[in-house]
DNA sequence: ATAGGGTTAAAA
DNA sequence: TTTTAACCCTAT
């Protein structure tokens, strides 16, 4: 009778999260064994592991307006249906393009079900599926779509987004700024501009998010987020290509219709 | 061993 | 009270 509950530290969650993101979700007693999590994770069970985890999940799934209540409650609602319409952070330019298939003319229509794997939808699946509200993180989105959609990246986006993170000799926030002018993806050209302001967008989205609505989560997270900046440029930057040109196309509609 | 449902305690 | 999170039980 002695606990009356044990809650998660930031570490254990950290270890989970990290845990996941390696092994995958459902391999709960590997994450657990895993020499790595194992010191912290000592005091919990692959049970708790995954209860934990569905906590998680649904806590960022849920957000704001979804279910009232687990049970249908037979009282008569006060007149208040709370849309809460879906707030987006991607901003197409000025393109108008329908849904229309990208490139290909010869390719057989088999089934309407799995057209082409396209990054957008996957993207929009991710960020409707974890709908976090301090923003999905690139690597989150790109373990979500490798993981939970058993697809395989054959673009090293996820290798990107991880590499930062594995590697532990890498430098700070400081170096995010300078990294990205002296990178220099490709030319000077309105996409990089366009496409570093929104990940300055969203970096600051999230800062804020995380100061304003509670106390700062963890402050390894925010110094993970400014190393993901340097990769979020290069998502950001293929997306608003790829919106140039009309591929992604019905990203407002498809976030309006929901999933 | 994992996924899901259900229960209970604590916080808002 | 309602909501959230840890805990517990059971079927696969």
């Amino acid at each position: 009778m002695g606990a009356p509950k044990q809650k998660w530290t930031s570490e254990e969650e950290e270890a989970l999260r990290r845990g996941v993101l390696k092994h995958g979700a459902g391999k709960w007693r590997t994450i657990q064994k895993d020499p790595e999590f194992s010191p912290v994770l000592s005091s919990r069970s692959n049970i708790d592991l995954k209860d934990k985890w569905r906590n998680l999940s649904f806590s960022a799934s849920g957000l704001g307006s979804r279910d009232k209540q687990r049970v249908p409650r037979p009282k008569a609602p006060s007149s208040s249906p709370s849309p809460s319409p879906q707030l987006l952070l991607l901003s197409a330019p000025n393109n108008v393009a329908e849904a229309s298939p990208p490139e290909d003319c010869e390719k057989s229509p088999q089934d309407d079900k799995t057209p082409s794997p396209k990054y957008s939808s996957m993207i929009l699946e991710a960020l409707g599926e974890l709908k976090e509200p301090n923003g999905s993180e690139v690597a989150t989105i790109c373990n979500f779509i490798e993981i939970d959609k058993s697809y395989k990246l054959t673009d090293s986006y996820a290798k990107r987004a991880l590499a930062p993170m594995k590697d532990p000799s890498l430098k700070k926030k400081d170096s995010a700024k300078s990294s990205k002018a002296a990178k220099g993806l490709g030319q000077s050209s309105p996409a990089l501009d366009a496409a570093e302001a929104a990940a300055m967008k969203v970096a600051d989205a999230e800062a804020k998010s995380h100061l304003a609505n509670e106390h700062m989560m963890e402050v390894e997270r925010i110094g993970k987020m400014a190393e993901e900046t340097e990769s979020l440029l290069e998502l950001a930057s293929e997306l608003y290509e790829r919106c140039s040109r009309g591929e992604a196309l019905t990203i407002l509609q498809v976030a309006h219709r929901e999933f």
